[in-house]
DNA sequence: GTATCTGCAAAACATTTGCAATTCT
DNA sequence: AGAATTGCAAATGTTTTGCAGATAC
């Protein structure tokens, strides 16, 4: 999918309207997990009349077509990642960075949960990030 | 800690009144990994100028003192877990009720972390329990 | 021309804060 | 009395909702 936003936005059934393609090419290219306030301050200088109840909207129909996912990492505002599968989150609670790692399905299950069916998963590690424990 | 919850709160650091001792015995003797909202309308009852001030402030002290942990596996309210031994929790999406399940460290960390200090993990599935798919 | 999409303003909701009243020793 | 604790009321900050205007097919 690295040609055209549009054309994969309609494969996965979106209308593929200005807006739309201009916060999912931003959720593609960042690597940093962005916020619904950072994703409104990047976007507002190409867009002024962008407002954060769009990219509210336009997240939440792209979490339903399955090409974004949300991350609950934060204990305040909630973060976006484009790359849907699986693959674990660590933030460095120094400098608050937000870190993907690759883990494993069977890593994460148990065999008390044979029964259980599972959508979706979620591993987030909290630390202190290399850089940080450099500097103290 | 079977005993005197207000032996076990001293032991930790916490004055032991009345307010914290009937808040953390309910989280203790509690399996749902209950909300602010639940731990206040079960001790509404016992304690009817109970507010939910106290209950914010007393799970904040709980916290850093390490004798409860915040569940951030639901994306609207905080549950509150007594169980601070690495767990994992999985959601039904049908009935909303969280599960425990174990796993070890080793599961969730990945050699890509090896410089990476690690203070705490979050193990968080979705999905349909037993009970909900056998009624579908 | 009708559906959908956008965006403002207000509402909703969980959580935090300021501060005064209460309690404990 | 003095220090900590409690709890009300108001503030904060994120997310949702209602609705009117704009846009697209």
């Amino acid at each position: 999918m690295n040609g055209n936003v549009g054309e994969f936005l309609k494969e996965n059934g979106i209308k593929p309207s200005f807006q739309r393609i201009k916060i999912y090419e931003f959720l593609m290219n960042s690597k940093e997990h962005p916020t619904v306030e950072n994703i409104y301050n990047a976007l507002y200088s190409q867009i002024p009349t962008l407002s954060k109840t769009t990219v509210y909207n336009t997240l939440k129909i792209f979490m339903e077509k399955g090409i974004a996912m949300a991350i609950n990492i934060d204990e305040n505002e909630v973060h976006y990642d484009a790359t849907t599968y699986l693959h674990g989150h660590f933030k460095c609670q120094r400098c608050n960075h937000i870190f993907d790692f690759s883990i494993s399905l069977e890593d994460v299950t148990d065999e008390a949960l044979e029964n259980f069916e599972i959508i979706e998963q979620q591993v987030f590690l909290y630390g202190v990030c290399p850089s940080c424990k450099n500097k103290s």
